[in-house]
DNA sequence: GCAAGGTC
């Protein structure tokens, strides 16, 4: 039966192949139901009779596979260097199809032509909306006189089914709005900010992060940042903890029913002599008086049913499952249909759900079966209708067992494990709590309160299945009121604080789900992205540190002022999305302000780019590879590339002032022409050379250094690098080029066409530009400037220490080292390439104080600025901020300085400054 | 080579 006469084509698509299925499923009631596949070997198309609110249909069901159409810039703003970043806050932007989702869009096209209606079941959230008009717009693209129709459905059951498809209502475009609004804003933030930093400091620093660093990315993203944020921040606070040592006063009692371990009132003390004064008190007068006895009925409740996140953190938990691969678990046990859907927010089931048939699937499990089978037996009341979490997606129920395995052949050990944790924790949902007796006994010693408590399980009931969970029980001996004993021990210990632990995989998942930064179905994407980026480090307890680039990255934003790396900026988009979605503001009204208020960060952020460079600095060697962003002062189009054939190269002038040629696919492409180091200006004109190629070849006008050219030679030239100019190939080789690392003299010929050649820095020293050995053991630091050790600090008036370069006199910059045997080490060194001026900052303090690492001196100076909420980052970065560090001849933190507001302290006493960040 | 969001 293929409906009447009078039945109307309808095309119903769903958000996956797995929904299309269901609703094809209910809404036929398994009648008629026939199945064909597709274009896309995914998403297959059911067809079957059914009737809308009186008129027949024959009803087609397919799907998608989430999002159809990707937001991209247009071509000539797709590469790298095609434009500044900048421009990537207005650089127009276009919606494709992308060639992995062509065939599922073939497929919609040809069935839209054949149909009247279009009927959306994407899923009932912001993104499902957008989807549903990606689909809309592909459909009536081919077919514009579809009738649009959206099914609203808040679980794939037969009741809510049938009422969506007889209840169909329009699609509501302020949904589709914001979401069309976030990708926009994620796409430009995302990328001008990722090719800012990337361009800045990738070829700046020697940057050790595994692989090929030239083809490092240090991107940025609106989620992927914050999360960084919160491994840095705890990693912070961890690294600024100061022990503290504590007093408390221990009691114990023995008796023959066993020891009792009460805890003192107060907890612990910090003030030593008043601890000691109470602890001989008690002492003196040591008899214990029991003032209070009680018995309490305790519940343990079991957990919530599971959602995505749920799952991802108990995985970590008790598996140490990384988020990504308990994901990639998942949904495979989800494709072979042995649990639910994977991706959900949902933590309560629905009333309509039949749990006992879930249950009673699981009967014939060998391990825990035999649980099953109470749970179903009423006798053993240990039933119990699970609790509701809070959380509902209206499209997905909490993870289930959907079908029963005692394990798989093909299964490994995650999916075993995963499998076992989504079954348990579904018994678990369904079953009582468990009750302990809990007593607690206080005691009077001298007038001080002591107090212990202990428990006995009474029944486990849902912890006889979730063997995940504990619940620690200890005996105490019974005390009656009134009753008296002497203590067998009473010590006064001494502890430590301890700073917090970092961050777990479950912590961060949880920090993530409270700011919202990301969506169930993406955190652990987040995550996974700063292993990947070598922004952070996992050990084998799942706890997060930052790595020295994730740590450099964020406290040079934080330098600037900037909270990129807080969740804030989300938190506000997601406030801008939901006005959006309700009507209360435009999309475009939001696009304008925030991607306004972003590209003024970002201007700001490229103006105070120095803090980036500083903040790395701290940690990393820096590069004489030429710069990919820096040298580009200009960029004028000389030609296109010859070599790569893709991009163009542009007249350059390095940090030292010399021109070059270069292409702008750099570092893919290194192209490259150097010009004479004679050159003082270097223009593009529009005139084209009418015999090199490829073409065309803009001729360049040049001024030279006249008394760098002989005397014969004009000091005005306008000449073409395309190889056929004799004059520029002459002074080529009279006069070298501005490329330092390929020593003078050894030039390309420029009867080669077009003088290429790489820029290896292989070999190169930092500091003295020579081949032969490497930075750390440059003759130049040892003996080239011995003078420089005699010499006297020139303290200048405003207090800021420095010293002059040996060789120009200009004031050196003081910098940190961070080579593996001087890191932390200060030096001077003169700014000017040229000179190689270089002393040790510790040289110039007659030798007599020792050097002190860079992580314990700045654990001091955590400790010097304390206050407030001075903890973590703000007491680090306070005392970073003012540039100052003091520690003791004896190396112990110095307390109870003044710290000037120039960073220097004024101290009647002879404390050394170690180190003083310029 | 860049984001985050769907999903296979």
């Amino acid at each position: 039966m293929s409906g009447g006469r009078n039945s109307i084509r309808v095309l119903n698509v769903a958000e996956k192949p797995s929904v299309a299925k269901s609703v094809a499923t209910i809404l036929s009631g398994n009648q008629g139901l026939r199945v064909r596949d597709g274009r896309s070997r995914y998403n297959r198309i059911f067809e079957f009779p059914y009737t809308i609110n009186g008129q027949s249909t024959n009803m087609l069901v397919t799907s998608v596979t989430g999002h159809l159409i990707e937001l991209e810039f247009e071509d000539r703003f797709r590469k790298w260097h095609s434009c500044d970043p900048a421009q990537l806050f207005q650089a127009p932007v276009r919606k494709f199809v992308p060639s992995d989702k062509l065939d599922i869009k073939k497929t919609l096209e040809e069935e839209a032509r054949r149909c009247q209606w279009l009927v959306l079941w994407l899923d009932c959230d912001r993104e499902g909306e957008n989807i549903a008009f990606e689909v809309v717009q592909v459909c009536t693209a081919v077919n514009p006189h579809l009738t649009i129709r959206r099914a609203h459905f808040s679980a794939l059951i037969d009741r809510d089914i049938h009422e969506a498809a007889q209840n169909l209502v329009p699609p509501n475009k302020f949904f589709a709005d914001a979401v069309d609004a976030r990708q926009e804003i994620d796409l430009r933030i995302g990328a001008s900010f990722t090719r800012f930093q990337t361009m800045l400091l990738r070829d700046a620093f020697v940057i050790d992060a595994g692989n090929d660093e030239r083809n490092l990315v240090l991107s940025y993203g609106p989620c992927q940042f914050p999360t960084l944020g919160f491994v840095v921040e705890r990693y912070w606070e961890v690294q600024s903890h100061e022990p503290e040592e504590f007093w408390v006063i221990n009691c114990s009692h023995k008796s023959d029913e066993g020891i009792s371990t009460f805890n003192w009132m107060r907890g612990h003390l910090f003030d030593y002599t008043c601890t000691v004064v109470i602890y001989e008190m008690c002492v003196q007068e040591p008899t214990a008086t029991v003032t209070n006895v009680r018995k309490q009925e305790k519940l343990k409740y079991p957990p919530h049913p599971l959602n995505t996140i749920e799952l991802e953190k108990r995985a970590s938990r008790y598996f140490r499952m990384s988020s990504e691969h308990t994901m990639k678990v998942a949904e495979d046990l989800y494709q072979a249909g042995f649990i639910s859907y994977p991706r959900t927010e949902t933590d309560s089931f629905s009333q309509r759900t039949n749990l006992h048939a879930i249950v009673e699937e699981q009967q014939g499990h060998p391990v825990w079966g035999s649980y099953a089978q109470r749970l179903l037996d009423p006798g053993a009341g240990i039933w119990r209708n699970p609790s509701n979490g809070g959380h509902d997606d209206k499209a997905h129920p909490p993870i289930h067992p959907t079908k029963f395995s005692a394990g798989e052949r093909s299964w490994s050990q995650d999916h075993l494990r995963l499998y076992e944790l989504v079954v348990r924790h579904f018994l678990a949902c369904v079953s009582q709590p468990a009750v302990g007796a809990e007593t607690t006994v206080d005691i009077d010693i001298a007038g001080e309160l002591f107090s212990a408590s202990g428990r006995v399980i009474l029944a486990k009931n849902y912890l006889d299945v979730y063997c995940f969970e504990s619940w620690g029980g200890s005996l105490i001996p019974s005390y009656v009121l009134g009753q008296q004993f002497v203590p067998t021990s009473l010590t006064l210990d001494s502890g430590v604080t301890r700073p917090p632990p970092l961050l777990s995989e479950a912590d961060l998942l949880s920090c993530m789900d409270k700011e919202g930064i990301g969506t169930d179905a993406t955190m652990h994407d987040h995550i996974k992205k700063l292993l990947d980026r070598f922004y952070a480090t996992k050990d084998a307890n799942t706890r997060f540190s930052p790595t020295n680039l994730g740590e450099a990255l964020v406290m040079g934003y934080d330098d600037m002022g900037y909270q990129l790396w807080k969740p804030y900026l989300r938190a506000v988009m997601e406030r801008d999305m939901k006005a959006v979605s309700e009507g209360a503001k435009s999309k475009d009204e939001v696009l304008e302000t925030c991607l306004h208020q972003m590209k003024s960060c970002f201007l700001d952020a490229r103006l105070n780019k120095v803090k980036l460079l500083q903040a790395m600095e701290i940690f990393f060697e820096r590069s004489n590879r030429p710069a990919g962003e820096e040298q580009h002062t200009s960029r004028e189009v000389i030609r296109p590339c010859g070599l790569c054939q893709e991009s163009n190269m542009v007249l350059k002038q390095n940090r030292d002032g010399n021109f070059m040629v270069g292409c702008l696919g750099y570092p893919q492409c290194r192209n490259v022409v150097w010009l004479p180091g004679s050159v003082s200006e270097a223009a593009v004109t529009t005139n084209i050379c009418n015999s090199c190629t490829p073409g065309p070849v803009y001729l360049i006008q040049f001024k030279f250094r006249r008394l760098e050219i002989p005397p014969d030679y004009n000091a005005s030239h306008l000449g073409c690098i395309g190889g056929c100019d004799e004059i520029l190939r002459q002074l080529i080789e009279i006069c070298g080029t501005g490329n330092r690392t390929s020593a003078r003299g050894r030039v390309p010929t420029a009867s080669s066409g077009s003088a290429q050649q790489s820029n290896s820095r292989q070999g190169a020293c930092i500091y003295c530009h020579q081949g032969g050995h490497s930075s750390t053991d440059c003759p130049s630091q040892f003996s080239g400037h011995q003078g420089a050790r005699s010499r006297g600090r020139n303290v200048q008036q405003s207090d800021e220490s420095t010293i002059s370069c040996d060789i120009c006199g200009a004031p050196c910059a003081l910098r940190t080292a961070n080579t593996a045997n001087n890191r932390g080490r200060k030096f001077y060194s003169c700014q000017s390439q040229e000179c190689n001026f270089f002393v040790w900052e510790d040289s110039l303090n007659n030798g007599s104080v020792g050097r002190s690492g860079q992580r314990s001196t700045m654990r001091a100076s955590a400790s010097n600025s304390r206050q407030g909420s001075g903890r973590g980052r703000g007491g680090r970065g306070a005392a970073r901020g003012a540039g100052v560090t003091f520690v003791s001849a004896t190396g112990d933190p110095v307390s109870g300085r003044r710290i000037l507001s120039n960073g220097l302290t004024r101290s009647a006493w002879n404390f050394s400054v170690l180190a003083v960040a310029s």
